[in-house]
DNA sequence: CGGTGCCCCGAAAACGTTTACGAGTCAACT
DNA sequence: AGTTGACTCGTAAACGTTTTCGGGGCACCG
């Protein structure tokens, strides 16, 4: 309610002198300056955003935009809860706040992404879930906004700041375990929409199953939603087939679920008669009987990370902050389970 | 990057006439405001918030506090983006913008709360998971800011905006059910920290239990975590009791699923040597085997909810809105499962 | 005693927008 | 013809802050 002004006229002193002494800058006498934070502590004054915004141009505060269409997420715990946590925890440290912004369902997330950054509501921005075009990226680096990426795109000529998980690592490790089991036939569960990590993941299949020399059959690769129903689906589907695989790979934990459900009308036991790798270690992931063969990370320190890496292309901390951060493959621990201790007799 | 400065003078019209076409004030010639608003979408214009923040008082942006400490949300699927989405969904009617303001979970709720207020960056707040007695709600009658809570809470005489869901219908209806089938040892799974909800639930459950005239037996309530862990570990002591009950009521789904674990080693079946009921029905409940009994609610609606309430205590909008929607006991329906077939021979 | 430099502070402009006020035009009515 | 009123628009103040500029002290040195 209080302002600048009133506090100047209560010390007898101008809002400019006030406003320096506020700002830490040098040019204000040691006791001047300890009057006026007293009496601003005292009366309760806080800076108005909206002046301070208006007059040097930028906010102290990013953006992390989300998509509030659920089925997206695909994720079994509040995946963007933990990655907030380690992001805020950066960005506090230079007083910076962070913003979620969650895009509506019903709404195109680049003209919401447009609404925002063009509100100059804040400094920088956070996307996830790039898609493999993907519209903001060339807005925002239009815009000249600093941002960084959660996840990899052909747009913006792949020169822009992202991390990105370890897609290659995880495929890689997963073929790698399941052929030295003796399995020749693999499935692959991935999402249906265009999500990119559908198809950086679909890569580092293609790349390990060359490298075992094993021929790549399109049959193999399911796509559907990126939820327990997805996987129930997409093993379904494997059930059905004439000749069916041994093994199943998924690309979100979620699908895993569905995929033990699905197994268990079978009749079938996962890591008995079937083998199944998950993708994230989750909380509900580590409840599943038989425990499911997964990888791990800490969505905290990821978000520190990208917090970290924001920084580094914000120009007020950039000297502060590595350039080296910018582009960064987050790697992913493997937790092995029995849901893949299924031997393929062969 | 255009203000209203370039965009008046490239239409050689003053500024004033200009904010006054884009703002639909009626004194402005039709002519004239076509003309403004075909240039404006040329140029790219919007305008800048700060600015307008300044100017009018107001942000046009209401806030949604949540805490990114993940634990405290004891929800399988994303709970917020479901709700956060009704709320979009309401207040895009009004050209008002949602952000969400996480408290990093090392943070003081309040102080949080206090910062984000008094810098004025929202016209409204909505809190979520109120505590029995829960400072914020102090803070924000006394700053006169308009909000609505999801939760009741001891804080500010219970006079204050809120909706909550039907905590004691679920206990009645869950426990009617069980005492139907025979079921006179009953135990209940809380949360262990002072979220106002498990005091409510546990109201409910003892005023069902007086109506059937069944002695409470507070050695039957169970606090632990609201996390798969938590129920895990209530039904670990459950089973562990010299006298142990036939059946227990859940107040979070992600404990159900703990619960089914435990069960399991154990060697039993829910619905079959124990009866389980849960709350929430969501994705991941539906994939318990056997089904949970649960009970439902769209999200969507809640938060829609949400949304119309809070526009009910916002000035601007209140005539709009019917003062009746600001106090609502949000209502479920029953799911009924196979998780408390079980009937008690008694 | 004049010059120089430093420390501290006040005055005022500026950020981009909204809005109260008044003025100009023109038609219509007395 | 004078008055009224409707319609349209320009002028300028105001929102709360930061920041540039310059000036008044004061000490120090020549």
């Amino acid at each position: 309610m209080i302002g600048i002004k009133r506090l100047a006229e209560h010390l007898n002193i101008s809002i400019g002198t006030v406003s320096r002494a506020l700002n830490g800058r040098p040019d204000v006498n040691d006791e001047t300056r300890r009057r006026v934070l007293e009496a601003a502590a005292e009366l309760g004054y806080v800076a108005n955003q909206s002046g301070r915004n208006l007059r040097q141009g930028n906010t102290n505060a990013v953006g992390f935009m989300i998509e509030s269409g659920a089925d997206t997420a695909g994720n079994s715990d509040n995946f963007f809860l933990g990655v907030i946590d380690g992001v805020q925890h950066v960005l506090a440290r230079h007083d910076l706040d962070l913003l979620v912004l969650p895009c509506p369902g019903d709404e195109n997330p680049s003209q919401y992404l447009q609404r925002m950054v063009s509100r100059r509501a804040v400094d920088a921005m956070i996307i996830s879930a790039t898609h493999r075009v993907d519209a903001r990226i060339d807005l925002l680096t239009k815009a000249r906004l600093p941002f960084i990426a959660l996840g990899r795109s052909t747009s913006g000529g792949n020169v822009y700041p992202w991390i990105d998980l370890d897609f290659e690592g995880v495929a890689n490790r997963a073929i790698d375990r399941l052929v030295a089991k003796g399995h020749r036939r693999i499935a692959v569960g991935l999402p249906s929409n265009d999500i990119n990590l559908g198809f950086i993941f679909l890569d580092g299949i293609k790349g390990a199953l060359k490298r075992h020399k094993i021929r790549f059959d399109p049959s193999l690769i399911i796509r559907a939603a990126s939820t327990e129903q997805g996987g129930y689906q997409i093993t379904h589907e494997v059930l059905a087939m004439k000749d069916p695989p041994t093994a199943l790979v998924l690309v979100y934990e979620l699908m895993a679920i569905g995929a033990y459900r699905r197994l268990g009308e079978a009749g079938m036991t996962p890591g008995k008669d079937f083998a199944v790798i998950g993708f994230r270690e989750s909380p509900l992931a580590k409840f599943l009987q038989p425990a499911l063969t997964c990888f791990r990370m800490s969505l905290r320190d990821l978000g520190i990370g990208l917090g970290e890496s924001l920084l580094a292309v914000m120009p007020p901390y950039a000297d502060t902050y590595p350039q080296g951060l910018v582009n960064k493959i987050w790697p992913m621990e493997l937790v092995p389970g029995e849901s893949d201790a299924f031997t393929r007799k062969g």
